[in-house]
DNA sequence: GGCGTTTACTAAATCGCTTTACTGCGCCGG
DNA sequence: CCGGCGCAGTAAAGCGATTTAGTAAACGCC
């Protein structure tokens, strides 16, 4: 039977309050009581009831990572680099997955709340919920990431979407694509929007960039239009990139590669890709966006955009423990972690292009981070 | 401000023992007492306070999950499936990630006894420590998953090791391979020991199996000594298998084939053969053990033994909600789910031998499972 | 020697729920 | 009319901590 602080202060001769003050460091006792308690301690092996403790106290030690589906990947990343920050600061990890699904995310925030969380770490790829946002600004801490949750009071923890998309948007134009198709989340998502921004910005700036005199020109006015970038969205699962990559092929026109949302899209576009018999990259070339996969193995290896996915755990916790909660715009703030594109394989150079692009594989294009900015 | 059992029974005018039993159905209120008792709580909104029911019951609806590393696609598909039954019967999921640390184990394992939990899920790939098993003993419900625990006193789920080792040595057997080197876990470990067992066996059945007349000699008397199986042992990480499969390369001597016991493992073994320009699998074999990354995708597709990662997480969470803890045998009781082989192809038909294992690629060769044996 | 301060503790309330034991009270059968 | 039995509900004792307010004794100081 497990001992309590009752039979501890019996034990030691003294009241239960002045062991709780004792081991709470709340007290100084000389020595001489300060020996009988420790001793009552050891001696019964008294560990604290956590329970009691909570009740008393009216907060758990725990946070609660709410996140689509642990089995991915990114978010399992994620979640080992939060469990192992969450525990240097005494704290244990509640998870919960809930596949986008705004009822399972009700129940999973509902369920944070009444434990008293000490923070809530919220993720969600899934159309938005006007219940989640209400209730997530009821919530004491909450830390919103990966994904913006329109009209949500919580500080925000996102990787640089609109960098990424331009990267990787920079490296298919320098490679002389032009006609990109995007496959990947739904567009009423921020990310998806900032992604699509920053890849149409990078598929532009290459019209000044690499000014390689003959333009080439087949069917494109030089550099005029902004590129069209045809979109394919569903949510991000294997099955969701097979459905949208068998939609992209049978309506592809002059789309040369294929800019994804995520790594688990990318392994069903792949695989719709190889069903067919296509070649990356020689006639469709890839980015993918997580680099959570071991993408180097692939065949080919996979280009991809890295998000920093320990770095934004690690954050999150650090928000969570270490953020001016009190601070009046806190909860309106949004902190952008970088992204790098890393290299590989699975974009072609196009026809009559420079390859000076081709060398360094695998070396990282790293981006300057721009922290601390505000929504 | 939350409400409390006492705002509501005041509100319905009654004692808060009648709220608490009526809303825990311990109780048959008339039908007007009910409805002011209902209407109460739904105008307060009122939620039980977990942390307050906890210490009443002392019991936490909440079930541990210990892990080594949750960042590892196994882990995580296991977390995932682990969730989602713990969800279903109303339990919440406290992660603990251990990196294989006795030290971190036994605190998780403590933390987790402190808690009350309603369970216990622990697996270990670490060296066996005493103080581990001493706990694990002391706990209520514990399930000691994927590996064994010398000594613990706790139901035990794996998967089936030896026939994982039996398929892979009797698939490269039937290629031709007669050499094989295993990277992977400690030899201490219950599963490396039992897939080695599979593996000599596998290898050595292929001599009958395959009886392709000319046995092809040129080293090897005909199928005389059963086939020594050199060893290569690490922790189940990336760095590990870089570091073994170097040690693996310096001292190869007839070696055509490499058993790798888990995908962490395989990748860092692949990362060095493609460093050293060695060619899969035309000049070394390989069979992965987990399959639970995109193995399919990898160049070459990679051949490997499949766990059963959600079954086993599923029914992890049974045996503990619906296990009989009172039987007299049940924590010494061990069950074993089913592993399969998945034919890609990393492994070579070596020289004269039938290529009629080359098709059904991605062909499951299923395995029927013994349910329910016995240590 | 009296008074104010420390020092060294303790009593008891509190957190919010569960559960056991018990009280009234109406009703029924004899 | 009386004893007994249900019914409807309550009082109060936990669960095991934390913490506030307070007390008794010792001590310093003039």
């Amino acid at each position: 039977m497990r001992s309590s602080l009752k039979d501890v202060a019996r034990e030691a001769g003294v009241s239960v309050a002045t062991v709780s003050r004792h081991l709470n460091g709340s007290i100084n006792l000389p020595e001489g009581t300060r020996k009988r308690v420790d001793d009552a301690v050891s001696k019964l092996s008294y560990r604290p009831n956590p329970h009691a403790r909570r009740l008393s106290l009216g907060k758990s030690d725990s946070i609660a990572l709410i996140v689509p589906d642990i089995a991915n990947p990114f978010f399992s990343s994620l979640a080992a680099s939060i469990e192992l920050a969450a525990a240097e600061h005494g704290s244990m990890v509640v998870l919960h997955a809930t596949f986008d699904r705004a009822q399972r995310e009700v129940a999973a925030l509902e369920m944070a709340i009444d434990n008293h969380m000490d923070g809530i770490i919220f993720m969600s790829n899934g159309e938005p919920d006007p219940r989640v946002t209400e209730i997530i600004n009821q919530a004491a801490r909450v830390v919103v990431m990966d994904e913006l949750v329109p009209g949500a009071q919580a500080p925000k923890l996102l990787c640089d979407n609109e960098t990424g998309g331009f990267l990787a948007g920079r490296h298919l134009a320098e490679m002389g694509h032009r006609d990109v198709a995007y496959i990947g989340g739904s567009p009423r998502l921020a990310s998806t929007a900032a992604r699509l921004e920053g890849l149409r910005r990078g598929l532009a700036s290459a019209d000044g960039a690499s000014a390689n005199g003959d333009s080439a020109g087949e069917d494109s006015a030089s550099g005029a239009a902004a590129p069209e970038v045809r979109l394919f969205t569903g949510d991000h699962s294997v099955e969701a990139g097979r459905r949208l990559a068998e939609r992209f092929l049978d309506q592809a026109e002059r789309e040369s590669a294929l800019f994804v949302g995520s790594d688990e899209l990318t392994i069903g576009v792949i695989e719709i890709l190889k069903e067919r018999g296509i070649a990356i990259p020689e006639e469709l070339s890839l980015v993918s966006f997580d680099d959570a996969r071991s993408l180097h193995l692939y065949d080919p290896p996979i280009t991809a955009v890295r998000q920093p996915a320990r770095a934004l755990g690690r954050r999150a916790v650090e928000l969570i423990f270490e953020g001016d909660w009190e601070a009046p715009g806190f909860r309106n703030s949004a902190e952008v972690l970088p992204v790098a594109l890393t290299k590989r394989a699975s974009v072609a150079a196009l026809d009559n292009t420079p390859i000076n692009n081709l060398s360094n594989n695998e070396e990282r294009d790293a981006t300057q981070g721009n922290k601390g900015g505000k929504t």
